[in-house]
DNA sequence: TTGAATATAAGGCAGATGACGTATTTCAAA
DNA sequence: TTTGAAATACGTCATCTGCCTTATATTCAA
């Protein structure tokens, strides 16, 4: 087994660091780098046959936050190990909402990220056990964990479009919602297509996933 | 340095078990043991002076999980892993919201238990890949975290049929799934399929939805 | 009172989806 | 060693969905 693996990493330093102690290891190739979330992101568009990439958090640019949450929308099968010096609550808690699948601490030895590296394609979720505490710390105080999503422009979904959405996202196809609501089938899709574009999504799924992150549903 | 352990664990072979795994290491000895928790509180009131317990969740008299809280709020000092076959999420979360330390699965092999009672004591949260997972899905769905879970048949998705649900959430169509996981598009609508006669369900929204209550993705 | 937003409705088209059936390979458990 | 589950893959067919255009009625704030 080869894993193919990306590294997000604006400190030159640090990079070839990582590099070095993964250059150990012949089940791993790096198959590119980013000096930030944009640039891995633009580099993943030409090929996004990865198995895991390594995330710093603070980088310039587009933040590894940010880059998680953007390639795991787009590419979910991307493991993604966030890789960084710290074990700030917020960022810890941020990265796992963000869809992190594993948390390191950039002291780890190479051994052992190896084998976080491995843990983490096998669906495991590596983390530093310092982290690993925090998740359950926070776990145990649910109420920190309310933190908000700060700024999407609030879009206006009308009430019969949340009705709609609500309908969607019970599995209804149109024509059960048209019954459901006494409405012909065509009034049901121009509903829909008027939430596709005041959402700016493309299908129920995507729609119904957003808004179920917004709360408006 | 070595280290003063317990275990309550109400079957008796299964105690046989951790006992031998655990004697191949002089750092660790058993102190004592108990059936059940009632069992193991009473004899810790004679001598708490305990590093370590490995604590089983289903027990007569008292469970693990009540024991658990009650040693945690008068010998804060004792380090608790739980020990368990049980991998359901309301145990998971009920024991970390207990107190406990860590959370490993039996099938553990002796090396591996072994390091994690160590870890458990230099500060960490000595978790099984499987549970660490968990408690990250637990993390990322606050709201689901005081939800309970009726009995339903726990029907078992293997990792692929996961993989693609949450690739199917994420408002990805087949096309864009088989691409990222390197299959055919065929193959994509069969594992949806099955997915499907799983779940009992007819759409991609019911199978999402249903995955989600059940915190499978 | 007059737009603007909302709700209603229809037709057409390309492509996606769900429900069948069939088949091969691999791998672990019995 | 055999069995069974899992993962892979293809084909067909009816239906559903997303996107486009057009049109009318209602409601509500300016």
């Amino acid at each position: 087994m080869n894993l193919k693996i990306c590294i997000a990493e604006d400190n030159y330093f640090l990079m070839k660091a990582i590099k070095e102690k993964l250059s150990f290891f012949d089940d791993i190739s790096i198959k590119f780098t980013g000096n930030n979330g944009a640039e891995l992101i633009g580099k993943l568009e030409e090929n996004h046959h990865i198995d895991v990439i390594l995330m710093d958090i603070q980088m310039p640019v587009m933040d590894g936050i940010k880059a998680t949450e953007l390639i795991k929308n787009k590419y979910p099968h991307i493991k993604i190990i966030m890789l960084t010096v710290s074990d700030d609550d917020e960022d810890v808690f941020k990265s796992i909402k963000a869809g992190a699948n594993g948390y390191l601490l950039k002291e780890i030895e190479a051994e052992n990220l190896h084998h976080c590296i491995v843990e983490v394609t096998q669906g495991g979720a590596p983390m530093t056990p310092s982290i690993a505490l925090k998740t359950l710390n926070l776990l145990r105080n649910p109420e920190r964990i309310s933190v908000q999503s700060a700024e999407f422009d609030e879009v206006e979904l009308t009430k019969r479009e949340i009705e709609i959405l609500m309908q969607l996202s019970k599995g209804l196809n149109y024509n059960e919602i048209s019954d459901n609501l006494i409405i012909s089938p065509s009034t049901v899709r121009k509903h829909i297509e008027n939430i596709y574009k005041k959402l700016q999504v493309h299908s129920k799924m995507e729609a119904v996933m957003l808004a179920q992150k917004r709360n408006l549903i």
